[in-house]
DNA sequence: TTAAAGTGCGCACACGTTTGCGCATCTCTT
DNA sequence: AAGAGATGCGCAAACGTGTGCGCACTTTAA
């Protein structure tokens, strides 16, 4: 079919001289412009098809200013939650017809030469999870007009995010451990200044405070299962013991029912544990885990929204979005 | 700094008249050329420097052909080892410079729409993990001469690839456990036609025999933690029970590890496990698992390696890798 | 003194697509 | 029958960068 000596691609202005018509009646044709003529558009399109005709998105991007490609931060591997939420990006993205170019993955700051390639590849947006940003790397996508969202985390003081509601699942959490007659409580929360994960915490001890109660341990930790497997054990090794248990994610809690399985102490019978996020790992037998589950599917949808209108105009305010988190009752719990 | 009533980026035109030479003398001095003087090179650079000049990757690819970007298709995000693979290719193509087209995540295979995008955005090639590429996806990216690496799989007769050494990995395996004294082996595979699974399960069983032994017990289920822990049960109900269980994939052998431990069984006293991939998870206290580790950094750069050579040259013959994993004894098999 | 080689840079086109403008032709309307 | 609108399409410029070719000037060689 395709001849060897040819080996170049179908091009608007290959079609052009095919259906003996000018090249822009070939790409009016191609995107449904209603003023070719149905016959013309019919022969034009039969002959892409023939001929394999794939457009270049990246001319397009030339003349027409969009590119189609959205950045991704991502977080570190070590938390399935990225991994869920990348995929739902994905599948978010194949819907909307746009491409996603992975800017970062991983625990550490943004480089600044990485937010660079952000504009070397005319991104329409980029959307952020976990990773921080820094000022100047800001500053060079407000300055190239690149919208930018943070999913699952806010920024200081600016900038549009779309996150959990994380201080009323917080309080659900503490509500839910409260009526299930717990009376002391630890908290295992992140070390480093993840608003999230401040925010759950602040719910938490509020609704704790609402009943009467104040923690009676608290730990900091890496936001990973180590950091979870940290506390864990540390809280083994406390001569009084709590009964409840308040990980800032699931994959902390996860660490922490598996230290406490090795220490021996049964769940939920001596120590009630939760978790926030929501992850599939959460719902295995091995752990069940009473946690609340991230709207994930609508967070990024929502993200995505945010973003294609401002790539459309670039005069709209800042916007944030919370959305409210489901409790998922499990056996971590009792009942 | 930036006049709110221009709002342009930089081009290398702009740069041209602030300078006062001609667009392809920027060209030059931005990109090295040694026949633009020391002098007119270090005030174009200054200028750039200056209004925050970032080249448009997207118009030179329209010149050059190259556009920098390579597509990745990711297998599901319930095993950790794909999130670890995106990691390490994250890394790999910082590096190099390149960025990365996420194309495709999950379990299904790839659509026709999606491969077609990859001609969309002219990607100089693309990594395939776990997907599997109809034929005429595969087609289209040959005839637009867009070269494939498949990671951790390779395809029916055809294409280039790079694999750890699976058979070699399974055999060692078996040795392991006929060393330490076991006798009844299950094995659990997956449904899915995955060349690794069968490989890895072909070099187990073959040592086995080379020790006179054939595994008393086969089941084949989803390649995930789910699949894992319903063998896992399944063996729990068996009459006769092995004393030791090979599972194809980490994550398959996690769920083994979950299923025997609710139904009370002491591993490795009554029965050793192995895993195979070497993902994070497995070297958790409370898996403790003896696995197979696959080189990963080395595995993607090799696959990089050859994208870059193919991109270059198109008539490479297609090529195939296999590396040796390493084996990582831990506590699942005593000792 | 002249030819040859080297240096520094500009001109112009190419890459593939989009789009504003405008020119025909055809169909109504009055 | 003549102006008005609709319909169908072409022309040409633009997006930003890369590059082959060639011109002018300088240095070196004979």
């Amino acid at each position: 079919m395709e001849n060897e000596a040819s080996p170049r691609r179908a091009t608007v202005v290959t079609l052009s001289e095919l259906a003996g018509v000018a090249p822009s009646t070939v790409t009016r044709a191609l995107r449904g412009d209603t003023r070719i003529s149905e016959a013309t558009r019919a022969r034009i399109l039969k002959l892409a098809e023939q001929h394999g005709y794939a457009p270049n998105a990246l001319a397009r991007t030339l003349s027409s200013g969009r590119s189609g490609l959205y950045g991704l931060v991502l977080g570190p591997a070590s938390n399935p939650f990225y991994a869920e939420l990348l995929h739902e990006a994905v599948r978010e993205a194949k819907e909307r017809g746009v491409r996603l170019l992975i800017i970062h993955a991983g625990d550490g700051p943004i480089e600044d030469t990485t937010a660079e390639s952000l504009l070397h590849y005319q991104v329409d947006g980029c959307i952020i999870t976990s990773a921080v940003l820094s000022s100047r790397a800001a500053e060079i996508c407000a300055a190239n007009r690149v919208p930018l969202i943070m999913v699952n985390r806010v920024a200081r003081h600016h900038g549009c995010f779309v996150t959990c509601d994380n201080h009323a699942g917080g309080a659900e959490l503490a509500q839910l451990l409260l009526a299930g007659g717990r009376t002391k409580f630890a908290v295992v929360g992140t070390s480093s200044t993840s608003s999230t994960a401040v925010e759950r915490e602040d719910g938490f001890v509020a609704e704790l405070a609402r009943g009467g109660v104040a923690p009676m341990m608290h730990f900091d930790g890496h936001s990973s299962y180590e950091g979870g497997f940290a506390a864990g054990t540390a809280i083994l090794e406390n001569a009084v013991r709590p009964d409840a248990v308040f990980a800032v994610s699931d994959i902390m809690a996860m660490g922490v029912l598996d230290a406490l399985r090795l220490g021996g102490v049964s769940v939920p019978d001596q120590m009630a544990v939760v978790g926030f996020d929501g992850v599939a790992e959460a719902a295995r037998p091995i752990y069940d885990l009473t946690t609340i589950e991230q709207p994930l599917p609508l967070m990024v949808r929502r993200a995505f929204e945010m973003l294609a209108a401002r790539s459309g105009n670039h005069r709209l305010p800042d916007e944030s979005i919370s959305l409210r988190g489901r409790l998922i009752p499990r056996g971590s719990t009792g009942r």
